[in-house]
DNA sequence: TAGATTGTTAATCGATTAACAATC
DNA sequence: TAGATTGTTAATCGATTAACAATC
C-alpha cells in the first residue's frame, strides 16, 4: 500500500509553519483594520524577523495562493489560516487543576478567537470544587472520567502537581481523551492514538538561560565592546 | 578568522537536546533516590519514551561520560548535566505583568532548583503595588528600568497584555536586559544581541489541535477501529 | 570469554534557504 | 515594457537515526 501520486490526503504540515502560522494570522488581521488589501511575504517577514521565502511557503502549506507582484489579498489569506487551523470549529476543552496555573489558563483571553472553549475545571481541592473561576465551574476531579466520555471531551490540559501527573493522564486515556496540553514536567505514558504537547516551562527557561551563558562566552571572546546599558 | 580545530570554545548544544536535559535530570534524581548507581541509555529512554542513541547523544553533549556494559554514573551524571546547564549559578530574574498568568509563575515552584530566584515583578495596577503574591514583592512598573540597571538584572519574564508587550521590551531593552521569555502572543522586536524565547500559549494549543486534527483523518483513513472509549 | 553497552562515524530525514523561472 | 513578487525546484544545513567498532 504505497502512497500513490493522486492520494488526496492532505500533506500534514510541518510543526515549525504550524506554530508561525498564528503569528501571520495576528499580523494580516492588522493589515486588514489598516485597510490594505494586499500583504507580501517581504512586508510580513520584516515585520516578524523572519526569512520571506519561508513565510511564503508557510503560507503555501495553508493553500493561499498570491499574486506575483501584487502579495496575498488579506481577506482571503485570513480565510485561509482559518480554514487550514481549525479556528471555525469550537473545540470543548477540560481543565484539569486549578491551582494558580490552571486559573490563570481559565482566565486566559483569546481562547476562544482561535476556537477553543474551556467549558470546565477539575479539582481535587473541596474549596474550590462547587466554586466558579472567569465564569468556569471548578467541578470535583472524581466526575472527569465520566464527563470527559459523555460529553466526548476531546482535549485536556493538565496543570496538576507533578505528582498526579501520570495518574490523572491514565484516567484521562481510559474515558476515551484524544490530546493532552501538558503543563506537568512530566514526560507522560500513553498510548500512541493519544496526542501529547508538552510545555515545560522550566525546561523553556533552561534554554534561554543556557543560551545567554553561550552569548555571553562567545561575544566575550568576539570582542569587549560597550556597555549594554548604552545601547 | 576560521574556526581553528583546536577552538576551545565549546560547541553550543542543540536546542532539542537543551529541552530533553531536564526530563534526564529528574529521572537520573529518581535513580539516585532509588540507590542504583549506574543508569543506561535503554533504560532512560525507555522511561521517557525517546531513541536510546539520541539519549546518548544528549548526554554526550554534556560532557557525561558512560561506560560500556555498565552504564552512566549517577552522580556523575546529575553533575555534568547540572554543570552544563548552569543549576547551580543562582540567576535572579525580574517578572513584569502580575495578572493572573504572572501571578502564576510567581508562585510556580522549582524555579530554584534549577537556579533561577524570581526577586520581584512589576505592574502599573495601584492596586497590586506595594502587596506581595507568593511571598514576593509587587514594585511600581516605573521603577522597573532603575531597577534592572542597577541590579544587573539578565533575564525578564514578559507576561503582560499584548498591547504593551513591545513598549515593556523597550524599556528592558534600554535598561540593559539580556534575555527575555516571552508570554505575550507578540513577535518582540529586539537588537540582535537580546535573546527572547517565545511562550506562545495559544499557537502550542493551536498545533495540538491541528495535529489531532490530522490524525482523525488518517486513522479514518486507515480503519475504522474500535471506540476509544473502550482502549 | 561472551554479551551488553558505550562512543563514533555514516546515512537519513526534514526544515530552511537559495536560485531561478513564471507572471501580473 | 520593466520590475516586483510569487511559485517551484534544487542546495544546504542540522537533527535524528542507523551501523558498527571499542570496551568493560
Amino acid at each position: 500500500m504505497s502512497p500513490s501520486p493522486n492520494d488526496l490526503t492532505p500533506v500534514a504540515i510541518p510543526e515549525p509553519t504550524l506554530k508561525r502560522l498564528p503569528y501571520y494570522y495576528k499580523f494580516i488581521q492588522g493589515q486588514r483594520e489598516a485597510r490594505r488589501e494586499f500583504v507580501s511575504c517581504t512586508t510580513l517577514a520584516e515585520a516578524l524577523g523572519l526569512n520571506a521565502i519561508q513565510v511564503r511557503k508557510d503560507l503555501q502549506a495553508t493553500g493561499a495562493v498570491g499574486r506575483p507582484k501584487v502579495g496575498y489579498h488579506v481577506e482571503a489569506t485570513l480565510d485561509a489560516i482559518e480554514e487550514c487551523m481549525g479556528y471555525h470549529n469550537t473545540q470543548d476543552i477540560f481543565l484539569v487543576g486549578a491551582g494558580h496555573l490552571g486559573q490563570a489558563l481559565l482566565a486566559y483571553p483569546g481562547f476562544s478567537e482561535f476556537g477553543f472553549n474551556v467549558v470546565a475545571a477539575f479539582d481535587s481541592d473541596p474549596a474550590k470544587v462547587g466554586t466558579e473561576f472567569a465564569g468556569k465551574p471548578i467541578l470535583e476531579a472524581s466526575r472527569l472520567s465520566d464527563l470527559v466520555r459523555r460529553m466526548h471531551i476531546q482535549i485536556a490540559i493538565l496543570a496538576v502537581p507533578a505528582t498526579a501527573a501520570q495518574t490523572v493522564t491514565d484516567t484521562l486515556v481510559q474515558a476515551g481523551i484524544r490530546a493532552i496540553w501538558n503543563f506537568t514536567p512530566t514526560r507522560l505514558a500513553v498510548p500512541k492514538e493519544v496526542l501529547v504537547q508538552d510545555e515545560n516551562l522550566l525546561a523553556s527557561l533552561s534554554v534561554l538561560s543556557k543560551q545567554l551563558e553561550n552569548s555571553r562566552v562567545k561575544s566575550h571572546k568576539e570582542s569587549t565592546h560597550g556597555k549594554p546599558e548604552e545601547l
